[in-house]
DNA sequence: ACAAATATTTAGTTTTGTCTAAAAATTAAT
DNA sequence: ATTAATTTTTAGACAAAACTAAATATTTGT
């Protein structure tokens, strides 16, 4: 596999958001930033490799063969992004053009010396889950704070509302994206939360909580 | 710098042995596995962007700029290298075709995160030494335990002996390749040597002294 | 159902890095 | 010092991956 290849194989698996559905070659082109007739060419060497299924003017799937290639590439993207931030102490933000770099790399002694290494991680920075050797995993959904059950764990990935006051008050207590939450209890008169943040528990209004996005993997 | 060009400059690089010689389009297309005349299109290019000096007929030099860019690659490659074997327990002679995959990843934070990570080595699992940030590094030599004054230490790189019996002994008495040795006193009615060898105190004879290799680093 | 709009493919180029075969320069040998 | 051997370069071609422009399918709107 040459490193182009990898990186169609990757941009079609997420354009399917995990599921295999086909999708279509603009599409491709535009998650790519390249064009439809270089996705045309590419698609077709890939099918020849039995890495995809494609019918002209029908749109692209991944085989299984694909599809597993993919999920080896999101391990490896994954597992790089956790050492970035875990090892490295690279930020949140800083850890994707570099993992973006370092999954094609090819050993696979390499990716399974740092899984062992990481300690066996089940999500990336991101709250995204890892797939494991074989390429099974959970999904990971995104819900605001306010709308999952006490007991919930998850990591903070983004706000609703993103106004000066707002961050001002994350901030000031604490709450960073990239965080891992736990909610330990809800108040039922006024809908706040108890909710573990970091090891500190802290207690938020109902306000903030159906402004802050977690990430959860059921 | 594509990867292609990386590796022209590296094998330059390493064809003069740290030193800046002029080195022969045949010895890079050896070096490279490749043929002369894809040297030659290649040293014009990287003659072009000012990274070696390059006569028709006359070979190739590094210039200042193409040195740099050289001891960077160095740099990345046994930085890598004490990753590997530090943190991901890599053997010996496992490391070197990955490390080669990874010094090509670009990115300044993380090789300077990773560098901080491993503590800051002086030298590679090989016992070569890791060039500075700034390029700066001493060299390396590779001299006989029995010839090198006593206080010394180095890194246990080869056998001048490889017979059976040399190498079972060896393997007895827990002396492998990679192994950090410091001489600590010598015999003189005999020339033994006693040797601290991975914090344990051996005596060896003259005889296992003259037929191992020391990497040391002036 | 047909024309217009949109999406996709084909055909023909370009760039990068490689190759082979032939030509030219350098080095070695008598 | 001239020829022979070797080294190096040039010229022309090829594969991969991209592009532009033109042609062809498909979808949409009336």
């Amino acid at each position: 596999m040459t490193l182009s290849e990898e990186d169609y194989i990757k941009a079609i698996y997420h354009l399917g958001k995990g599921d295999n559905v086909t999708v279509s070659t603009n599409a491709v082109a535009e998650q790519m930033e390249t064009k439809p007739s270089s996705v045309t060419d590419m698609v077709k060497k890939l099918a020849e490799k039995g890495l995809v299924n494609y019918k002209p003017y029908k749109g692209v799937s991944l085989t299984e063969y694909g599809q597993k290639t993919a999920l080896t590439l999101v391990r490896k993207h994954r597992l790089w992004e956790v050492f970035l931030v875990e090892k490295l102490d690279f930020s949140w933000d800083e850890v994707h053009d570099v993992a973006e770099q370092l999954e094609h790399i090819k050993s696979e002694k390499l990716i399974d010396s740092l899984d062992k290494h990481l300690g066996f991680p089940q999500v990336d920075p991101h709250g995204d889950p890892i797939p494991s050797k074989k390429g099974e995993f959970k999904k990971a959904i995104k819900k605001l704070l306010n709308e999952v059950p006490i007991g919930t764990s998850g990591i903070c990935v983004g706000v609703k509302d993103s106004s000066p006051p707002f961050l001002k008050f994350l901030d000031k207590n604490k709450i960073a994206l990239g965080d891992s939450i736990l909610v330990l209890d809800k108040e039922e008169f006024d809908g706040s939360l108890h909710i573990q943040i970091k090891n500190n528990k802290i207690h938020i209004s109902s306000q903030i909580a159906t402004n802050l996005y977690l990430k959860i993997t059921e």
